[in-house]
DNA sequence: GCCGCAATTTACTTGGAGTAGATTTTTTTT
DNA sequence: AAAAAAAATCTACTCCAAGTAAATTGCGGC
């Protein structure tokens, strides 16, 4: 991955060239945050990118600054996952369930880089920003969809606020200990968000005589 | 506050007494973070609890126990207002409503306390344990419903993982920018966790020509 | 050929978590 | 009763990661 063998001094570089661009930047990044783990220092960062600190602070800012862009990266791959795989189904029933389990296998298949981003707290600005462009796509389609059915649309946002809430908490515990099938998991959450709880907590009087079927 | 106005040196202590015992120090913590906000330091906290660093780490733990004592503070305390709202109200769909509501007003009402128990990031082990006891009272409640249902009752800690983390995000958005009426915001998510997606993504034929009513 | 500007690195500062060791009082032992 | 051991405390430190300032070198204009 390194550039070139020999050691690089101060000063400006040889060819008027610059040492690495922003994209460049961020994805030497990601791919150390993948192979070393989320816990990695900006300094294991900025080494492993084959740059020096200042340049990264230079190139992409501060630490939010790499984990909002990094988030977007790996939202928006997300949302592409999810999308195919609720294209591909038949029903909107199918469509949601799909999305779901498509969005737990994206985690999964970029578990270090999840949890990097992941790391910001609850309360932070870094945050609501990562929630804010999660949900930007579920609420204007929520919002339609409710439209549509003749229903109040203003119920969106919490709706999807919600759904992403749901989503990294699951994720989250999921990745720590790993023992439950991740389909299995994906269809529990599914049948709770798209039927709620009320067959549950107020069963039809003829829900107990008889299988649960279908 | 100040137990005394002589400045204390090293040393034992005069009366065999020891400075202060475990609840009184998580206490004063409670209080310090309360008035300065979530993003006081451990220096903030033991000079605000009238105490000095490592009495604090000997009596409590590192932050992150501090943390965990604090958040079983609050999540029982959530949970009490939780229960008290659901038994008070006169049918399921009601007492469900209703837990959410407290829950929400609950966070309200300790704010800074709720923020800096929710600094913990989500892939740490305090934001783990946080989970669990937030969820375990659900997950057996879940869990029995379900069995009573004449349903799978394994879906219980995904159901409850589910819960909390809607809970979570929605009160954390929520208290960035306070816009919204919380009791609207409950209402909403309540209809999202009782009634599920189903209405909205894949409405009955007749939804379109009657008004939505029971 | 020399001077200012641009790009980089080295080496620092800063801030908060956590700890070691000095200091003083109580308790126990002889 | 004196001295040694133990207990409880505080001062002052270390450590680590984020972020930055100043030194160092190359490039282009005159």
């Amino acid at each position: 991955m390194s550039t070139s063998s020999t050691r690089r001094g101060p000063g400006r570089p040889k060819g008027g060239r610059v040492v690495a661009d922003r994209e460049t930047l961020l994805a030497g990044a990601a791919e150390v945050i993948r192979s070393q783990g989320p816990d990695v220092t900006m300094d294991d960062i900025a080494a492993g990118a084959s740059v020096t600190k200042p340049i990264l602070y230079r190139t992409i800012g501060d630490k939010a600054a790499l984990v909002t862009a990094l988030a977007e990266w790996i939202i928006d791959d997300l949302n592409r996952a999810v999308n195919a795989a609720s294209r591909a189904a038949p029903d909107p029933r199918a469509a949601f369930g799909a999305s779901i389990r498509a969005y737990l296998h994206g985690v999964d298949a970029d578990r270090n880089l999840y949890l990097f981003v992941n790391a910001a707290a609850p309360g932070s600005d870094e945050f609501r920003r990562l929630v804010d462009r999660s949900s930007a796509a579920m609420i204007s389609g929520f919002s339609s969809a409710r439209a549509r059915a003749g229903l109040d649309p203003e119920v969106a946002p919490a709706w999807a606020w919600s759904i992403v809430g749901t989503l990294q908490i699951v994720a989250t515990m999921w990745l720590r200990d790993d023992g439950r099938d991740l389909d299995t998991l994906a269809r529990e959450v599914s049948e709770l968000l798209w039927s709620g709880l009320a067959p549950t907590l107020d069963p039809p009087p003829s829900a107990r005589d008889r299988t649960p079927g279908a």
